[in-house]
Formats: C-alpha cells, structure tokens, sequence
DNA sequence: AATGAATGAGTATTCATTCAT
DNA sequence: GATGAATGAATACTCATTCAT
C-alpha cells in the first residue's frame, strides 16, 4: 500500500530544503535523509529530481491559485472583490512563507520551463477575462491586460516578502498603493 | 601585467552562459571554454566559482546603481525627476537585458548573502533619503520609505520585462501607473 | 502448492529477456512484470538471480542433450547416425532461436563456471564415447576426441546462426562440411 | 600533454577485468583503481564507459585484421596462402589470450551493434573477394563465400581455445579438418 | 601569467533482495 | 504462497579546484 503520508514527507522535506540552500544545492540524498526514508525510496514516488521538483511546484501553485478561484468565477470585478482577493493570498503567504518563496524561486530558474506553464493557461485565461471586464466597466485604466496581471502578481509578492519581513499589520495602504495606479479617473 | 582584456572576456562569457542555462548548470570549464582561456586560468584571475559570480552581480550592479547616482544626489523629488531616473533604468534595461536577467536571477538566489548585500547600502540610504524627502514634502504618500522602494524596484523589473517580451514603445503609462499608486493626492 | 505454471511464466519472460537486452541489462523486476507476478514472487521460485540464470540454462541445455539422448545409446557411429542427430539439433534451434542464442551467450559468460560445466559430464562422456567409437572403427580421423566434439558443436552454432539468418532450406551441403573434414579416407 | 602511455594503462587494465569478470561486473571506478588513476582521469580519455568499451573492441579487431591483410591483398588463393594466414592468427590468440576472449565477449554482447560492424565493412568485403576467387578456381566448394567465412572464424575461435587450454603444439592436423571440409575433389 | 591534465569528493539513479502484511 | 514498498550499497559520471610545467 503506496503511503500518501511518505510522499508528503518527502515534499515537505524538499521544499523546506529548496528554499533553505537552492534547488541545486539540495541533493536528492540530504532530501531522503530529512524524510528519514532510504535513498532508493524517493524514486519510488517520483520518477527523478526534475519530476520532484515539478510535482511540488504544481501542487502549490495549484493551491495558490486555488485560494481564488471560486470568487473569480462568480464575482464581478469591482474594488471590494479584488481587495478581497488580495488579501486573501496576502494572508496565504504571510502563512506559508516556504511556498511563497519557493514558486519566486522556481519561476526564475530554468526549471520553469514551457511546459510547466501551459498547465496554469486555463486559469491565466480567465484572470485575463476578469481584468478585460474590469477595463470595459471603466474601472481601471486601459492598460494592457497582461501587463495589468504582471503587476498585480510583482506587487503581491514584493508586498508580501515586506510583510513577512517586518511583520506589520498594514495592508490596506499596500493594496490602495497598487490600485490608484491602475483605477480610472472619471473624466467629467 | 594582469590583461584586464581577459578578465572582461570571462565576465562576459559568464554573464552569457549563466542567464542561458542557470549559475548552477554553467561550469568553471565551459566559461573556460567560451572565453577561450584554459580552465586554470580562470582562477588566476578570480579565487573561486562562488567569487566570479559574486565579482559579476556586484559589477552589474555597480553600472546599475550609476545610471542614476548623478541625478540622486543633485536632484530635488518631483514627478518629472523620477519619472527621468525611471526611463534611464528601463532603457539600460532594454539594451542589457542579460544583465537586468542576471541581477533578477542572482537575487532569489542563494549567491545572494547579507555580506552581499551590505555593499550597496550606501546607495540604499541615499535612496531612502530621497524617497523621504518626497514623503515630507507631501508628494508622496506617507507609506514606508523602504517599501516604496521595492515597490519602484519591482514594478521597474517587470516592466522591463514586459517591454522586452512584448517591444513595445509605450513609458509614460506604465510609469504612471506606478507613480498614481503613491502619490499623494491633496485634499483641500 | 507451488505453481508449476508461475515458474515456467518465470523462466519464460526471462529467456525471452535475456536474448533481446543481455542478461545484465534485465532487472529482475521487469522479469516479474513481464510474468504479471509481484518482484517478491521471483524470490519464492528462485533463492536470486543466479539461481534463476542457471535453472534456465540448466533445463535449455537438459532438453538440448535430450534430443540426442535416446540415440545417442542405442546407435552405432555412421555417417548416417551422426547426420539424423545433426539435424534434429539444427531443426530445434530453428525452432527455438532464443533458447539456442540464451546457451550462447550464457556459455561465453562469466556465469558459466566449472560448477555449471560439471552438471553435464556424464552426457559429455557418453559423446566422447560415441566419437572414440567412431575413431577405432576408422570412420573418422585420429584427432583429441574432444576436439571433434568442440568442433561439431562450434561448426552446429554458426551453420543454426546462418541458417536462421539466411532462412535457407539448405541442410546436407552444411553437414558434409563438416563432416568431410574429420572423416577418414581410407589408404589402400 | 596528453600522456598517450595513461590511455594504454587504462585499455590494458579494463581489458583484463573484462575478460575475468564480464564487461558489465566490471565498475570504471576499478579500472580506475587499477589504472592508477583516479575517477575522474578515466573520463578524460573516454567518454564514457561504453566509448571505452567500444575503443579498445576496435582496437583489437584492428590489430587481429591487421595480422593478414598485407597477405590478402597480394596472394592469390590457395592451401598455402591460406594456412599461413590461419596459423598467423593462432599464433596471435595464443599469444594474446585475453584481446582473442575479450573478442568472442564483444562478439556476442549488447554492445556489438550494427554500428560497430560497420566500422569493419571493407576488411569484410575483402576476405569476401578472397573466397569467391577460391570458388571460382575450383579450389574449394560452391558455398556460400559468407557460410565459409563464418565456418572459418568458428573453426578458428574453437579451435584456438583448445590449444590454449590444452597447450598441444599440433596445428596442421587441425587446419586440414578445416580444409578439407571445404575443397573441392576434383571429379574427372 | 598561462596551461590543461589530474584529482576525488559528490551526485542522481538503479536494482537485487527483504519482510511486514 | 503472494505482495510490493522499502532498503541501501553500488554505479557511471561531473566538476570545482590544484599544480607541475
């Protein structure tokens, strides 16, 4: 009988030790020895490194992304429901600095690769939609959408290594911060 | 007479090889190789691996830091000021982009150290005395001076990147859209 | 009880294997994939891979000499004698090219030891007795018994190996080939 | 300076250990150790395992090929020339026990490989040439030139192993068991 | 200063074998 | 008997670094 249990071990182990020393300056036997497994038992669950690596990657970012998607599906765009949002993966990462700084340090590694990123399109897609809607109503800016997600995603992430780094309470200024840059101005 | 001519050439053929396969997949002796040196030569002119990638991030962000080191210490805070400083980086951005690529990769890295650190926080305070200044004479929001600098940082990186993706010829939006988030807005 | 089935399926998946990757290039686990068995089922049949190796070859050889057997004791030396057995061990090993390819290999391997060679003495006496026969009756030239034993079963391999490649239906040319040269022509 | 003698080391060792303990129950890491090398040495001069491996087959097979073909290219067929040739390569497997075993080993191991054989196409062709001339000057039988190659290299490799191992000094007898399988008598 | 052969510790991965269920 | 997860020693290979020339 496959123990789930093992294979968490062995993610858990992995990301505490990524983000500890690097991904490349984590070998697959310190990983099995923090596990308290044998070296050969790692392959049992994955089929290498590279797919170690991946697997745990997928599945934070599968939770990160998990953390909003009802509300994008059901919520019209408007101030409330993104700062809701917002705060809602800014209370995230301030819980889970580890996966927080892991999906920062693989999407800046070569393991990031095509592939990895096609498998979030879907979701990518409908936060596109979410912001193009946000533009038609004439609540931000017409910016381009890409671009508008790109910040959205820079400012959570500087934001939140901020917070976590001076363990402050503030977060409304910081979401204020980035929303006038992208709010539209009525023009009367 | 150490040929300053060859210590460039390895700098060069590293920054290349390290932005294309990652620091960790680049070898002593492939940037050996590519800057057509033996591989003992290389440790002639720098102690170790660690050194040499070191000796790079800091060159980098020496010519980073200079781009604007002039202005900083003349200028007054003011929207047309920064806005100058801002189009200096990007446009440095633009036509090194592996150095921009290599400063992002060196930073969420293990390389990047206190000690590291520490070497450029003179121009940290400068910076933080310019954004203070700003502060006080009610240009800006009163948020913290160090996290409106990571704010400019990030949202400087991810525009560059983004024009760079996309070559597109717009500056002036994107940095309002920075700029719009912290400024501050008088209230009569 | 043990199954009689499960080993054959055994001995089978591996002989099969064997021939197509090389005996050290076939993991006991895929042996056990291959038979629809667990890997710790292989170790109930064999005490490990030795033993499985040398159980096949053992029987592969034990029903290689039992084509010849019955002949063998009942039959004086003659031309025609020695051409029907001939024949016989030609028709098997076209019949059954991975079992005469397995002898092959396993006899130009590290596995074959005195130990294995010794299994089969009593059938290697019975066919010098057959050849000396042969010689005293002056069928066939003076030379080391063993010799022509070495030389029929050199001269069978690669005619099997020719005549499978080729798929030639050719039979006596091949015989006399060998057998004019240890035949006896007699001086008046 | 590459040292052309370490290479020679290294060849010498691995072709030892290969013939005592099989190709594959032989680690590079003890080739090395008994090079007197270290690891590492080994992958300057060879790719990898099986580049070795594949270099030092080639290397026999040159030198082994090498022993007749001044012969083959000047004479013209007949028991003479022939004999000569056969019993030049009997002195040499005697005297070269280990490359003659090393030889078979390869022969009939994974790592003979289409590509290997190729290598050897023209020598092959030759000694073709040189039997079809046999056949056409009614020398010896209308058999097919590669059954009698192939009858040849048995006849050869068996009968090299029997001298070896019972270190007899006969040898006409033996080519002649050979020989007289294959000519032709004259039917007037 | 420059070379590049040599080093050997370190890495990812495999696989025969065991044993609790 | 049967299972298959677990083991850990062993393997091929890499690479930062050294040093004699």
């Amino acid at each position: 009988m496959v123990e789930e249990n093992k294979k968490k071990r062995i993610l858990n182990a992995a990301l505490k030790l990524f983000v500890e020393n690097g991904i490349d300056n984590t070998s697959t036997s310190l990983i099995s020895k923090q596990s308290d497994i044998a070296t050969g038992t790692l392959y049992i669950y994955f089929q290498n490194k590279n797919d170690l690596i991946n697997e745990l990657y997928i599945s934070i970012k599968q939770e990160f992304f998990g953390l909003t998607r009802s509300d994008l599906s059901k919520m019209e765009f408007s101030y409330e429901s993104l700062k809701r949002s917002w705060l809602k993966i800014i209370d995230w990462g301030v819980d889970n600095p580890d996966k927080f700084r892991f999906m920062l340090q693989f999407n800046s590694s070569p393991y990031n690769t095509d592939e990895t990123r096609s498998k979030f399109a879907e979701h990518e897609n409908k936060l596109v939609e979410f912001v193009k809607e946000g533009i038609k109503n004439q609540f931000i800016k017409d910016l381009p959408p890409e671009y508008i997600l790109e910040f959205l995603t820079a400012h959570l992430t500087f934001t939140m290594d901020y917070i976590v780094q001076t363990n402050t309470k503030e977060r409304s200024m910081f979401f204020d911060a980035f929303f006038e840059g992208i709010k539209l101005y009525y023009t009367s």
